[in-house]
DNA sequence: AACTCGGGGAT
DNA sequence: ATCCCAGAGTT
């Protein structure tokens, strides 16, 4: 196709320097590419770099214990990327010498490794001409062709044919990533810098002004709201907190106990609740902050409360339940906006002998 | 095909 | 507010 070589010629001109740029360790990549799904370069940058200091080669990773490699992780959303990418390199060290495999099936097999994963890892590391199809890659191929497809999957086919159709032999690398750095870059959403593009001349959308309609836009999910009660619960300098189911949202992390409550539910409900669920009997105590926490498809209100224990029970086994110090915060994986809440109460340093929570 | 799964930056 | 980001896995 006759834009392959302008498109190359204005990636080698015009390219993003990236941590990751030029990197040939498959591992690196590897790491790379799951970082990036779903999430913006500039949010990944530090947390690349992190890592790298801390797992600089597959074996490290490998080696590493599960609670490390979240913590590493904490903050980035998508947790179930950071726990496949740890079994999916102790699958490479066992299965494999520790050598990630070049073969598409084999790293599709691998958890976490999709088909645009697979494409981006096998063409930039191995040098082979597989497609890797991403949102950007969708955004600029559909405006070039005027693209609409019946469904996002059918049109996500379709534009990878085209793509491995296009991919030149000597630099499919290069190809995927020039086409994702024009679609971050230029070729962006909503009004789109066709004056600086290299392949304008090409694009069957410019030709006829009709760049804002592609790609089809995606239908809107519809946000949940949920009110929360979290109690913060201090006795000795310790904190209860509880583990997250292991299955869902923010799994296995810890929280400070939480119920969900109705609309106006009343105080002596949700100390009811609280202490159900932690073994204790529990009396709500004055406001520490409130939380507004949003996620794609949910709305977390949080009411944060000081709280204190009428009667000390037995903790219980499920949830997990743990005391706390504040110095071993940071040994600990905090669930979404418990990070806030963990921060905030462990900055709250009190002189030994003081006590907290009197009313 | 539709949902779930995080968090944040741009508009 | 809305969009959407170098998506994958499950239902």
């Amino acid at each position: 196709m006759e834009f392959v070589q302008p498109l190359l010629e204005w990636y080698d001109r015009n390219k993003r320097e990236l941590p990751w740029r030029g990197e040939k360790d498959p591992y690196r990549i590897w790491v790379s590419e799951i970082m990036l799904q779903q999430t913006r370069v500039e949010a990944v940058k530090d947390y690349y770099g992190r890592w790298m200091s801390r797992f600089p080669s597959l074996p490290d990773l490998a080696a590493a214990p599960e609670e490390e490699v979240l913590r590493y992780w904490q903050g980035l959303g998508y947790y179930s990327r950071a726990r496949n990418l740890w079994q999916g390199v102790r699958e490479v060290a066992a299965s494999y010498g520790g050598k990630v495999p070049d073969s598409e099936a084999a790293v599709r097999a691998l958890p976490g490794i999709g088909e645009y994963t697979a494409g981006a890892i096998l063409s930039i590391a191995y040098d082979r001409p597989v497609p890797a199809v991403d949102g950007n890659v969708v955004r600029v191929y559909s405006r070039l062709f005027c693209l609409a497809g019946e469904s996002e999957t059918a049109l996500k086919r379709k534009i990878a044919a085209l793509v491995a159709g296009h991919l030149p032999q000597e630099r499919p690398g290069d190809y995927n990533q020039a086409l994702m750095d024009l679609g971050a870059t230029l070729c962006i959403p909503g009004k789109p810098r066709c004056d600086e593009c290299p392949v304008r001349d090409f694009c069957r959308s410019f030709a006829r002004g009709t760049q804002q309609e592609f790609p089809p836009k995606k239908k809107k999910s519809t946000v949940k709201t949920v009110e929360l009660v979290a109690a913060v619960i201090e006795r000795h300098g310790a904190f209860l907190l509880q583990r997250r189911p292991a299955q869902g949202l923010l799994a296995g992390m810890w929280e400070f106990p939480t119920v969900e409550i109705e609309t106006g539910g009343d105080a002596a409900a949700v100390e009811s609740a609280v202490g159900t669920r932690t073994g204790q009997q529990v009396r709500l105590g004055p406001k520490l902050m409130d939380l507004v926490h949003i996620f794609s498809h949910r709305r977390w209100e949080i009411a944060v409360h000081h709280s204190t224990m009428t009667v000390p029970g037995d903790l219980p086994p499920e949830p997990e339940t743990r005391w706390v110090n504040r110095k071993e915060f940071p040994q600990l994986v905090f669930a979404g906006p418990h990070r806030k809440i963990a921060k905030t109460v462990a900055a709250q340093e009190l002189p030994d002998g003081a006590v907290r929570g009197k009313l």
